[in-house]
DNA sequence: CGGTATCCCTATTGATACTG
DNA sequence: CAGTATCAATAGGGATACCG
């Protein structure tokens, strides 16, 4: 890692799309429970709200990192899939997985989920 | 990554820890300028006012991925170091940073810093 | 220098009800 | 099913002043 300016930094640019708890926990679901995921699967899954649930989705799409699907069907149908940029978050997820497992310790608060 | 359970999995414990743009920030300070800070080397780098940088500090620490050194001198004077647990953290900055220099278009608002 | 104490504003989130 | 609308609660964060 050889960064050189705090301006304009990756990293920055990284925890810009993944500031919250809730874009890392809704990509995990992509790794955990597989490539398509439909509005009800991660709200149930989640345990969200519909409005915050897609208030995420819309930043996340915005932001590259899934893409929307949507089918006028009847009932509609609705699936996200992770785009190119969205599967680029493998490492990083691996990475969080791996220091979670190394130390489990954390008293960090815990929710639903 | 085998993920079997969303209740406690290491996702989750990872992000609870850098669940908030500030701590990943804090912590790349100590990857990218050094591996002792004092408190107002991190507040001017990170341009954040006190009283969040000292909340950070101390959740961190609480945490376990820092430690607070603290001299009695005059001026006093307190450095922070990363443990071996926020040393851990490298895969993680990693990947991140591996991420924001591949994909460096994220339409995420930007600050200072 | 290394913080703490206030005050206040804003974004995030939940709860709930409702629509196409 | 897949959202949107609305209201309310809360935490994060900035600005400022102050203390040991």
């Amino acid at each position: 890692m050889k960064i050189t300016s705090r301006q304009n930094c990756p990293i920055r640019r990284a925890t810009s799309v993944l500031s919250d708890q809730w874009s890392f926990l809704i990509i995990r679901e992509f790794f955990l429970e597989g490539k398509r995921r439909r509005f009800q699967d991660l709200q149930s899954e989640l345990g969200l709200s519909p409005n915050t649930l897609s208030n995420r989705l819309k930043r996340l799409e915005q932001q590259g990192v899934i893409e929307r699907q949507i089918y006028s069907d009847h009932p509609p149908r609705a699936e996200y899939v992770l785009t190119s940029k969205g599967n680029a978050l493998a490492p990083i997820m691996n990475a969080l997985y791996d220091w979670g497992t190394e130390y489990p310790d954390t008293n960090g608060e815990d929710r639903n989920g």
